[in-house]
Parts: C-alpha cells; sequence; structure tokens
DNA sequence: CAAAAAACTATCTACTTGGGGAGCTATCCC
DNA sequence: GGGATAGCTCCCCAAGTAGATAGTTTTTTG
C-alpha cells in the first residue's frame, strides 16, 4: 500500500485524482493540497511515498514545489500532472526531479499504471509526452546539416574542442603542432558559420 | 491494419515478436529479416508502417540500419527491442529516429502498447526506460551545485557566454564596460572550476 | 551600525585565438 | 597525367581572453 498525495489547486481535478488513486487496492490517498505553500508545510508530515503535482499552481510552481519538497521528503517521487505539452516545461519538470509526467486528459487506467511505474523504480509518461521527448533528442541530428560537411578529422578536432579542451592540449592528443589544430579550426568555422570556438562547440553539442 | 516488419537475428527472438504482432487484429507481420542489409533490400518492398529492430545485428547495427531505411521508406516508424539500457546507446536509438525503445524482456503486452502508441503517433518506452531517459535530464541539476553558487548576475553574464557572445557583445548588451564581464567571468571560472569560456558554456548548458 | 556580498571600474601582462596567405604531401578518381 | 580533396607545416598580425591586483559604490544582512 503506497501512500500517495495530490497538490492541485482546482477542486473538481483535485477530488477528481483522489477517486482515482483510491480505485486501487494499492494506493491510498493520505492528504491533498491546493498550493504549493500548503503542501511543503503539510507532506512532510504525512510522509506520502508519491505525490501528483499540478505545475500550474497560484504563486509558487509545481516544480519548484517539486525540487523543495525533494529536500524535505528525499525519497519522495513526482509524477506532474498538467495540461501543459510545451517541452521546455516538460524538460523543466523533469530536472526538478519528477519521475513523470501525465497529462490531465490523461484516462484513469494510464494514472495507474503511472503510479504503478513509478512506485516500481520506472518512470511514466504518456505516449504524447514520450514522443515530445523523443523529439527533442531527434532534433539534434536534423538541424545539423551543416556539420555532415565535417571532415572526419575536422569533426575529431570539433569533439576536442566539445570537452573544453585548448588549441594545445588538442595538438598533443592528436600528435601534430597547433598549426594544423588551428588549420582544421579554421576550416570548421566556415562551414559551421561561426567565429569562435565556443560557438562550435554549442552549435555542435554531440550525444553526451 | 497496419503492417509490420521485424528485423531480428535471433530465430527464437523474431518468431517470438512474429507471434505477438500477429495476436492483436490491428496488426500484421508482413515480412522478417535476419540482417540490416537484407532489411535495406526488401523491406523497401514490403512498405511496412512499423518496423520493430534489433539494435545487435551481425554487420550494420540497427541504429544505423532505421537512419538509412528512414531514407528508402520516410513514413516508417521503427521501435528498438534490444537487451541494452545503456543511456548512450538509448540515445543514440532515438536521435536515429526511433519512435519507442523496448526491452527484450517486455512482455507480449507492453509490445502491443507500444506499437499502438507509436501508430497512433504517440513515443513509447518501456518504464525502465523512461526511468533511464528522465534521469538524463536530472543529471543536468544535480552535476550542477557549482552552478547555484553564481550571483545572479554572473549567472545573467554565463547565460549570454552560452549563446556564443564574445565578452564586448556582452558588455553592450548590459550596458556595462568590458571590465565588469571579465570580473564576472573570472569569478564564473573559479566557481565552476574551469579555466575557458568554452568549459564554462558546456558545463552550464542550459534548458534549451 | 558594521561587516559582508555584489556589482562595477581600471590597469597591467602573458597567452590564446581568429583570419589570412603560401607551400608541401599523400590519396582517390576520371 | 591532371584535378580534387584532405591533412599538415609555417609565417604574419590583430583581436580577444585569462589572470592578478586594486579600488569605488550600493545593497544585503547579522
Amino acid at each position: 500500500m503506497t501512500k500517495v498525495a495530490i497538490v492541485e489547486d482546482n477542486k473538481t481535478t483535485r477530488e477528481g485524482l483522489e477517486t482515482i488513486v483510491n480505485l486501487s487496492a494499492d494506493f491510498r490517498c493520505v492528504g491533498t493540497c491546493a498550493t504549493a505553500e500548503e503542501a511543503l508545510k503539510v507532506l512532510p508530515k504525512l510522509e506520502p511515498e508519491l505525490v501528483l503535482m499540478d505545475i500550474q499552481l497560484p504563486n509558487m510552481s509545481g516544480v519548484d514545489c517539486v525540487a523543495r519538497l525533494k529536500e524535505l521528503l528525499p525519497g519522495v517521487k513526482a509524477i506532474m500532472v498538467t495540461v501543459y505539452e510545451d517541452p521546455d516545461r516538460i524538460f523543466r519538470a523533469l530536472r526538478a526531479g519528477a519521475s513523470g509526467y501525465l497529462l490531465k486528459r490523461s484516462t484513469p487506467e494510464e494514472v495507474l499504471h503511472a503510479m504503478s511505474e513509478v512506485q516500481l523504480g520506472g518512470g511514466a509518461m504518456s505516449g504524447e509526452i514520450a514522443r515530445k521527448v523523443i523529439g527533442y533528442f531527434r532534433e539534434q541530428t536534423t538541424a545539423s546539416t551543416e556539420v555532415d560537411e565535417l571532415t572526419p578529422r575536422e569533426r575529431e578536432v570539433l569533439e576536442l574542442v566539445v570537452h573544453g579542451l585548448s588549441n594545445k592540449e588538442i595538438c598533443e592528443r592528436l600528435s601534430v603542432t597547433v598549426a594544423a589544430v588551428r588549420f582544421h579550426l579554421k576550416h570548421i568555422y566556415q562551414k559551421l558559420h561561426v567565429h569562435s570556438r565556443t560557438e562550435a562547440a554549442l552549435k555542435f553539442r554531440p550525444a553526451k
């Protein structure tokens, strides 16, 4: 039996979520809050293991609330439940420490499924969110037509620039003179249409 | 009725997937291949709408195969089915254009669910994969304890550095002298423990 | 109120970087 | 053979950058 809390300012949505949570024998809703401030005050006492958090809250956003809540209850897991689907907000929420991201129009089954996944140590995203996240990764290749003009050697040099190395460090690594490195860099800048190593690094920005 | 193809070198897994696909009334397996080369030759004729692709294949990896297949069949969607769970491979697959990522130990229900999500235009990830992807985003904050030592102004300067601006451009933007910008940069380098603007930019690397 | 932190200015030096040109090898392909 | 491309070396010069030191003003905070 997992203890669940809900933070959501809209009364109807809040009660709807509470009903959904209590539908399952595996979860029990131990408390609901309408604001982030209230959540930070009462949730540490209720000690929920899982929090369903709205993003759009009166003063403090749900994203910030999750970040602070994580400090007070390190083990707590959060699923954002929101109407927003813009990638920016999704990524900010995930960075704040959310374990899942659902849209408000999700079905009760999806909500319960997400809670189960998260409780088992997984992550949870609705299909639409997953598509956006996947699309985010895909962007990184499509935006790089300029990059495939680079020769293998130039790519090699750029790779090292992206790791923060100076020309001197790069030439040592490649066993050539600094002149060679600068020669390649010159061409890299031309092909990428930039004028500094920092711009080039940010434009290339490979895997990680 | 969606036409599905399977690319997988292991006979048992391949036939297992074929059985799963044909379990559903919404999908039909129109062909199976054991190698990437075979897939690139026969799939353009079979014109599947969805491909279940293994990553570990004899000569060419499934990731490269998806990338090439996308050129021949622009509309095709791919779901990677693999035993690998290292983030690197996941991200490379997603960048290659995969719409989903499943682990081989997924249940038949999960496989069918993922196919439905993808066919409906969404993305699909098993809970474990979602956790890794989410974790990837989370890293970016946890690794940045150093960043929150920065003052608001320093953060402002760094933000502009990350956009590829030179000191001169930054000082104009902020209506201060170059000296001020350099003053802040010095402190930024100290706090981030780096020695160049490129390193600082790569370390900071905000949302996007 | 006093101490601390943040923001800004200035000056100095040494080094790195960006942009240009010139010339030398390989290799690949028609 | 001749042209194209990639990789390397060396030169120059102007500009930008990093590091250190030293000072002012304003705001925050105990």
